[in-house]
DNA sequence: GTACAAACTGAGTGAGCGCTCAGTCAGTTT
DNA sequence: AAACTGACTGAGCGCTCACTCAGTTTGTAC
């Protein structure tokens, strides 16, 4: 069982960093010292071996998320919204491969032509918006946070954190400067204000 | 020139619709009735069709907004953020392939080998950055919007309204029920409040 | 009508691709 | 020791790709 999963790391790194389709099975084969055809004596082709990938992907996220989020206590929702906020940036730095995966056009391209893909690409993607969306629920049962759609609202803050570590992996702009703003941006969104109609 | 610009038309939309590498030379010449050595008669080599093609959606794009804001007077620099957040959604619905292109990941793939795609890239980043931040200075000179840095609040809205605009190309989320919230978010995130510190 | 260049053609090329398959071999079972 | 198993190998197949080039057509000036 080792080489599958020497295959299988490997395959993240490359298919992360350079693409699906610019990956090709002989670079798998020179980066993890096998023979091209051990490859596809553990996948049955290359589309399996990257639903494998994301499969691990998603899990690996979500389970970062359970792990940090069951152990911790929060205040009031808001606090924890700030909180999940600032742990999802770490995450998205920590995983960057695997969010690369995610952020790259390659897995919602093989989603439009595979069920299994588009499935994996959806829960991953409900379950993030969730993590946003469980704080802002928590935070209008304590008043911290004001009375709108709680979905909308974690899509909205999901779309502003996700769109500011997408800009940071792009290297359009170290987003890292912008992290204290990002924070006040979410509390403003959805705190509660008495001067607000 | 005619058989050039009917490349050009037809490579802006395979490109955006398969990308890059999924549409070969023969599938442009067949969408265009040419034949494949037309292509290479007018551009050097895939790489060079690609970069005329980023390049003048960057132009497009720019054109379009330029055009609409300039003619039109806001009466505070908060009015004009809120109607060019909601110009910019429209822009991108109105010209949805050339922003696919740039929501695709082929045109930062090249990016990082081709120095002029690089540039062209950044050049239109920066721009988009700035159609932002133009309002929200204008907004600190009226009162409207709150001291902040302009860039970084600018950034922070560009990256939640593009985030948005994508969750919609790539039809995770039907974003147009958002675009009310996004509004309402982005006022949050600058205006003048009172009671805030 | 002739001359010449620019625009266009499409069969052809070699490289690279995903994938197959007959076969090797170490380890386990009989 | 014979039979079997599962992990692994790599030459090779059919195919697609970006790109070339010798040749043809079209547009223009005299």
């Amino acid at each position: 069982m080792k080489k599958k999963d020497l295959i299988l790391r490997a395959a993240t790194l490359l298919f992360a960093e350079k693409g699906f389709k610019n990956t090709s099975i002989s670079d798998l084969a020179k980066a993890t010292g096998t023979a091209e055809g051990t490859i596809f004596y553990h996948f049955k082709n290359k589309e399996h071996l990257f639903i494998s990938i994301l499969k691990n992907a998603k899990d690996d996220i979500l389970r970062e998320f359970d792990q940090y989020l069951g152990q911790m206590a929060f205040g009031s929702g808001l606090e924890m919204l700030q909180e999940t906020v600032s742990f999802y940036i770490n995450v998205v730095e920590s995983m960057e491969n695997r969010f690369l995966l995610l952020h790259r056009h390659d897995a919602h391209e093989l989603a439009r032509a595979n069920k299994t893909c588009r499935d994996h690409l959806e829960a991953l993607f409900n379950s993030l918006v969730d993590i946003f969306e469980r704080p802002i629920v928590q935070g209008q049962k304590d008043g911290s946070i004001r009375k709108i759609s709680s979905r909308k609202a974690a899509l909205i803050i999901f779309a502003m954190v996700d769109g500011l570590a997408r800009l940071n992996t792009f290297h359009l702009y170290d987003a890292g400067t912008l992290y204290g703003e990002l924070g006040e941006a979410c509390c403003r969104i959805v705190q509660n204000q008495n001067d607000m109609e």
